[in-house]
DNA sequence: TTATTTCCGGAGACGCCCTCCACTTAGTCT
DNA sequence: AGACTAAGTGGAGGGCGTCTCCGGAAATAA
């Protein structure tokens, strides 16, 4: 369907074996159509992953989610060969709206105010998806490509947002914007009420980031 | 039933080093002095422990640990019960000097100085025991109470460089200051280099915790 | 030495990861 | 419609982990 047949586009999530039929679908296909049964086998997998990872984490047991789903693990495994990649495919869609929203603050707000409210959006993100914040923070089992692959979009986003506030002459950065993002979901580690916290180191950054 | 003999003296409070106190300790216990070989296995299996969660993170093969240790996985497990309570006493004496350098620190430095200065100081600490900012930044497995025991003294370490410099005037900060820390523990999930990050982002923090 | 208590250590039950492949089934062809 | 065939299914099985349990070994006390 929509977002989830992002990934047929999306460059980053590979399937495992070739997909001719995927493959050629930019160019005309005459190969057979897809199966309609793995799709829909792919969508409640991809569902249940997004019901059980946000309730138990990006570590919850693959075959518990297989079970939830009605399917067989080796189901599961077709269509996702790694937990990566179903980790990267429940969370793909996830950063689409924070990246647009980048674009839309940008234009309607001054610099700083731009990013200092793409990071309170950040934060609700956070908040909203969890697990996210773990897969965001997590050094354990995260592979860094597997990072880089869940947020797509979001290193661009809030590239856009410092370069123009630097590029204003309010702010000064030198380290990668990613950073503000990684130090924020650093705070998500602690209990409930983090997300106060989190506003406010926002504010701490923004204002130690402030060229005065 | 049995108390696991290195809990059996309070677990959290205990020592894992050199215990005068045992000894005359025996108050209402007429027992027997407990066997060498015990207190050996403890040591050698939390020197391999030590190792090899430095080498592979806190998430390491505890049988592996029990095999290199040369000891059992049911003598592992019995001085030991838990995976946490094994990485606590790995890590347990880490902070120790780091709450130390805080005193020292504080006497020695005027106040917002001395916070930055331990804030590099605990950038370094997480450098030099890698593992330890997996243990501090992990939500996956990162049980609180874990965490609060591994770093017990941390705590009390940095609210006391915070509340001093926040009662010089010289800092606004409205926020445990735990959470500075997990800021930091956050960017140590970058690659290489990111201790240079996390120094700038000292700077960031500081400068943005400034009363101007 | 003998008795007693503590401690060792690995077998075993169980869960999870991932692979492999005999079988089923949806689309296609006649 | 029915047969054909590749795509897709699902679960058994091997490997590795965790954690428990308890018979037997070893250290201490008498």
């Amino acid at each position: 369907m929509e977002g989830v047949s992002g990934n047929k586009y999306g460059g980053i999530l590979r399937f495992s074996r070739d997909d001719p039929a995927r493959v050629s679908e930019t160019v005309d296909s005459p190969s057979r159509k897809p199966r309609a049964d793995a799709e829909r086998n792919r969508l409640r997998l991809l569902d249940t992953a997004k019901a059980v990872f946000g309730e138990k984490g990006p570590s919850a047991s693959l075959e518990e989610i297989a079970r939830e789903a009605g399917v067989g693990i080796g189901t599961l495994y077709r269509h996702y060969p790694t937990r990566d990649a179903l980790i990267e495919a429940v969370y793909r869609n996830e950063t689409g709206q924070l990246a647009a929203a980048a674009t839309q603050l940008s234009a309607a707000h001054p610099p700083v105010e731009a990013l200092r409210l793409w990071l309170l959006l950040f934060i609700d993100y956070l908040g909203t998806k969890y697990g996210m914040a773990a897969v965001f923070g997590s050094v354990t089992g995260g592979t860094a490509a597997l990072y880089a692959a869940c947020n797509s979009g979001t290193p661009e986003a809030i590239a856009l947002l410092t370069d123009r506030a630097v590029a204003s002459g309010e702010i000064r950065l030198d380290m990668d914007p990613i950073d503000l993002l990684r130090a924020i979901a650093g705070v998500a580690s602690a209990g409930p009420g983090w997300q106060e916290t989190a506003r406010r180191l926002v504010d701490i950054l923004i204002a130690g980031m402030r060229t005065s």
